[in-house]
DNA sequence: CTGAAAGCGCTAACAC
DNA sequence: GTGTTAGCGCTTTCAG
């Protein structure tokens, strides 16, 4: 890092005092127009930058929060950063950007840099063995705000916004049961993970209480190779599956690959219905119907949420994020 | 955000001055053992994280990068950015992310907050825009190192990593007529950026010095809808191609979204080829074949530049990334 | 081995 | 309207 222009040079230069400039810079009231003129000048000249350090320790105010996610590509995350980022950038917030890879030691590296640099919040997207959450909802009770975001712990903490999982399986099933598919065959993320827990257990009910539990097929894969493995083998199986529910775009990509590779096409040969950021879906024709997890719409509500905090406002009940059912071709 | 722990409250509490405790803190050779204990123990119990922007107020470093990109969606600057982050996480700095959302204003305040922010350096990837690069030059000038990536200005800059984009196009142009493709569609980014440009001219060349350029239809698309139409129109005019070249990723999803409506699949009614960061050719079957330019590698071709700058190492020319083809099963 | 003191660049009372 | 001053939390001479 170099040093650039700092208050004291164009003090100097203006033979002013570092106050002074300091209050030209920044609208202060009592300040001569002339005076405001010169110092502005000047600094434009110079490409004078407030030096952000010097404010924070002055001013215990970081404009900056930290948010961790287990992997920053391809299905969602990337664009729940772009919605924080972007609303971040227009609050005057910067954004630092931790990637725990799946790795429950880096998440906590990453969380004790936030500390370090006193972020003024932490968004946390928690990994699938993340275990101990004492060192978050410490930091939380500290006083800077922690919220879990999507991949949230099932308990114990007290920021939290995701989807509304039961709501959306319940959904999903209703529809699937609603467009008259009798055997399924649906695809569920990691046994371990809460998501994959709530969406089953939801999904499963509504298709107990419609009596129609015994053609349902409950699989679960981890990532697209696994999911693309296991339809591959189960509609080989032959057992006549009229339509595949996949819980995650990962897991659909998978299915659809494993699709082309038997020839079959949704949805005369086989229905689709899967849940999605909203992207995948239209890769493909016709487009896959589903059901809306907009990260962006989650980026938004946590920021919001965050922003709410900081100012006190509430210490409301954990945000829920609703979805909606975009119809494509598929089902 | 909130203060926390601080040297002096530990030094306080264990009547020393601070800088025993800082030393301490630090494995400073002359520090008595028995000191040394207490302290760390202390600092253990309450919780204690050195003020990351004292240290940097206080040494000249900030030990943070920014990483100004115009999408974080989907296609390339989130494997980019992830490599980078990856590398930064290893040697303890951090990074600040921006997105210009292809926005010349936005780049520009962003560049703004990273020297604000004193950050060490900064990698951009610039908009389709930009025409100003003086800013960018200037802080590179005044000691930040800026580094271009993946999208780089066409001259007039000192540091830039990107992939060799001629040596690409031109491997392109030769595998597809090695392969005995005579009636080509070859669809390339937006006109306006130098990658397009060059991609094109080398790939043209090649097919020039073949004496087939007759046979070669070169159409531009920015964005996958653009894509898709494109080819749709150019297909259903029964010209007779034999295989279709995509630029980018964005370009080849659009693409192969054609061939789906028209109900065409690859190799058998059409070779398809692209240049890609290797994940969406996978989702097809047979996959793609593609040039592999990895997000990946470019990022850690360009945070080891990073260092080296910082670290004085080298002046070096630019440097370029050497790419690879896959083969997939389409061509 | 430890402490005192200066100062990184900035803000915000408090003077005048 | 402007200057003086006192720190924010830390590192780092320089003394002892």
């Amino acid at each position: 890092m170099k040093t650039a222009t700092t208050l004291h040079e164009l003090a100097k230069r203006l033979n002013l005092s570092t106050a002074t400039v300091s209050r030209a810079l920044k609208n202060h009231p009592n300040i001569a127009p002339d005076t405001k003129a010169r110092v502005l000048k000047l600094a434009e000249e110079l490409d004078y930058e407030p030096n952000a350090y010097a404010v924070s320790l002055r001013t215990s105010s970081s404009k900056e929060f930290g948010i961790i996610v287990p992997t920053l590509t391809g299905f969602f995350n990337d664009s729940l950063i772009s919605a924080i980022q972007d609303g971040c950038s227009q609050a005057e917030y910067s954004v630092l950007i931790f990637v725990s890879d799946n790795n429950p030691e880096t998440e906590l590296s990453s969380l004790k840099i936030c500390k370090q640099r006193q972020v003024d919040g932490v968004f946390i997207s928690i990994t699938s063995q993340t275990q101990n959450l004492e060192p978050f909802n410490k930091l939380n009770r500290l006083g800077t705000p922690v919220i879990f975001v999507d991949r949230v712990p099932t308990n114990d903490t007290e920021h939290k916004i995701c989807f509304e999982d039961e709501v959306a399986a319940g959904l999903s099933a209703e529809y699937l049961i609603k467009k008259g598919k009798k055997k399924l065959l649906a695809l569920f993320g990691h046994h371990q993970l809460s998501i994959s827990q709530k969406r089953l257990a939801a999904f499963q009910e509504v298709f107990e209480k419609a009596g129609l539990k015994k053609d349902l097929t409950i699989r679960h894969a981890q990532g697209y190779e696994a999911s693309a493995e296991q339809v591959l083998k189960d509609l080989k199986g032959g057992h006549g599956y009229d339509a595949i529910f996949c819980m995650t775009d990962e897991i659909l990509i998978g299915a659809m690959k494993s699709l082309q590779v038997l020839g079959l096409k949704a949805p005369s040969d086989i229905g689709v219905l899967c849940m999605s950021n909203g992207f995948f879906p239209k890769l493909y024709h016709p487009e896959i119907t589903y059901i809306e997890t907009s990260g962006k719409k989650l980026g938004e509500t946590a920021l919001n949420y965050m922003f709410s905090l900081l100012k006190n406002e509430q210490k409301q009940a954990n945000s829920r994020i609703s979805m909606e059912i975009i119809e494509g071709g598929s089902l």
